[in-house]
DNA sequence: TCTAATGCATAATATTCTTATGTATATTTG
DNA sequence: CAAATATACATAAGAATATTATGCATTAGA
């Protein structure tokens, strides 16, 4: 069964980031099946979330673009800027802090970042 | 410093919802400062976001208001229903799990629950 | 006595998602 | 081989949920 939707906002510009930093580059159908398949069907990065977000990070400088035709296909590939390496690391450490702090708020068991 | 806004979309109405379990009845400027004090200052419930939720809590029939005056001033102190109560136990395990899942994706170290 | 803190609330706006829709190519299956 | 499904991009309308700004009133403290 699918998270219930709201739980994704605020978190999907990271997961792509990450995304990004671990596979080098990725286009945007293979990033909803990585995060599908790595959430065990539990998160569903619609196209109609993935595809602003991806614009945005372009938009910012933190992500590059290289087109490649598959076929007759046009493919879009993205990859981290420098900058959005540096970014990648920050926002990172960021979420890890936050989900700390919800351990404490939430009075689950707390453990080491 | 606190986190960036975003963070605390999706997250906001679970942490209400276990801060009036862990504590019984709160009043709303209460859950504003003690989420401010448990967080270290990097979450600031903000009036605007807290009412409207606490309003939508109650006609969902998950908290129950009890009207109280201190002195002149009336304060709104907010109860679990039983229904709240099962509702957030069901929320937390939710969370709890959508936040595993996160630790796979952002490749941080997995951890028990 | 003035200021800051307490305590409630709402309105306008921004952000960010869902849902629906559109287009086209490639692959699999009956 | 035809039809269905999967791949691959994208945008628009709408919903949900936060921020920011504003308002009002009481109480405590310097």
């Amino acid at each position: 069964m699918m998270y219930s939707s709201e739980l994704l906002k605020g978190t999907l510009k990271t997961i792509v980031l990450k995304q990004l930093e671990q596979n080098n580059r990725m286009y945007g159908y293979e990033i909803t099946q990585r995060v599908k398949e790595l959430s065990g069907n539990r998160i569903q990065v619609t196209e109609g979330a993935l595809y602003p977000t991806l614009h945005a990070l372009e938009a910012e400088g933190l992500v590059i673009i290289e087109n490649e035709y598959i076929g007759k296909r046009l493919r879009k590939y993205y990859c981290l800027s420098p900058t959005g390496q540096q970014k990648t690391k920050e926002k990172l450490n960021e979420l890890a802090e936050f989900m700390a702090t919800l351990r404490i708020l939430l009075d689950l068991k707390t453990q080491p970042i």
